[in-house]
DNA sequence: CAGTTATTCTGTGTATACACAAAGGATACG
DNA sequence: CGTATCCTTTGTGTATACACAGAATAACTG
């Protein structure tokens, strides 16, 4: 049996309302009201409001003035701040995992990072990468640069399908080619070298996001 | 007059006892009723619930299973966390910061150093360095990044408030050295530099931080 | 017919009543 | 006197009713 400890009707409208919004169900630009939630999800306002204050916060929903909630359309500077934060989050991240990953730790990566180089199925490939950056985030531990590290990705996530973008062989293999690089960095504790690559990493999804979000604008930079 | 925008009781409650929990007046380890609160801040239950809610999010408050919130005590594990993370993030900013601050901002940061230096009041000096790292962070252009590192600061002051340290004469000429040196890599856009000196910057102040919270436990450690 | 003003309609903000779960203490029983 | 059970108390979780503000629309006027 899993984990069944708060429940919550609140806690449940979040959830359902957030896995919406990543999914797609519920489309930038659209209004989000409570009363029409609350029927939807056949309970009162009260929850869905509670829901909605907390991923406003979290910038999943957006709240205007008095007239009510919206999926906020991603401009291009949000994109980029996004990644910005993310590069400089998962460059510290690796940097501290690096230096405190247990030895069962590091196996672990080990494994998941040659399941990863074999997997064929992108929609595997993709959550085996997920788990690989988790762990690392695990390794690191520091649980507050955990928690908003997980809720940026999750909101990068929302981002990519908005563009429905295609995993193509250079990104794959450039990804793994990345992925073992780092992972080559924390075996060797070389924390400096893990925090840069992880640095150039993210860098270059970002550069592969931007890409395929408006490809006439997008412009090369050097990495740093 | 003031911006006067978005009003609501509820975003009042949420000031007042932030504010009163970085004050001090409600120490850690005090439970926090809604319906006490609310009589006490001349408001129903509602708009108290979603400012605890919201407090809770942003962790300066706790909500225990059923049995209502309290005020968190922080561990040394919290206390090593919330540096690391501003370590992280302050770095980050002060590396995007010397690339992007304009003429004019730069210019604002030197006439802040300056005063800065002189200052001899102990509680507008304190203030005075906030105000130089809230421009950096500005100038790093990067409005997610700036929520969070204004929120992990003010969370930061509550600790040290725990502990009633006194700005010693060594640890202010250290400050002042380091926020000059930070302000010379900025304005000779040297990045990488501003990013390593704001890193070492914030450990440091972690290290009298922690002093002052526990001087039996400190041990002193490498700067990287 | 255009521009201005009322009015209604739709949404959130707030107050309040009730449901319910858990902790603490009193009481009954061994 | 110790222990288990029941009851009361105290708190949050949820539902609902009302207040209020803004936008859209209808009506009115020149």
């Amino acid at each position: 049996m899993p984990t069944q400890q708060p429940a919550g009707l609140a806690t449940h409208a979040f959830a359902q309302l957030r896995d919406a919004i990543i999914g797609g169900e519920l489309a930038p630009g659209e209004p989000l009201y409570e009363i029409h939630l609350a029927s939807q999800l056949g309970m009162s306002r009260t929850p869905i409001r509670e829901a909605l204050k907390l991923l406003a916060q979290d910038g999943y929903v957006e709240l205007l003035p008095t007239r009510g909630y919206t999926v906020p359309k991603r401009s291009h500077d949000d994109i980029r701040e996004f990644f910005e934060l993310r590069a400089i989050l998962e460059a510290g991240a690796s940097r501290h995992a690096a230096l405190r990953a247990t030895d069962a730790e590091i196996a672990q990566l080990e494994k998941l990072s040659e399941r990863y180089e074999r997997e064929k199925n992108d929609e595997k490939w993709n959550q085996l990468g997920h788990e690989f950056h988790s762990l690392i985030i695990a390794a690191a531990r520091n649980s507050r640069l955990a928690t908003m590290l997980n809720s940026l990705n999750t909101q990068i996530v929302i981002s990519r399908r908005s563009v429905a973008r295609a995993a193509d062989a250079g990104r794959r293999a450039t990804a793994i080619r990345d992925h073992r690089a780092i992972l080559d960095a924390i075996k060797a504790r070389d924390d400096v070298r893990a925090e840069k690559l992880a640095g150039e990493h993210v860098w270059r999804s970002y550069e592969t996001t931007l890409k395929s979000y408006s490809p006439d604008l997008f412009v090369s930079k050097k990495i740093r």
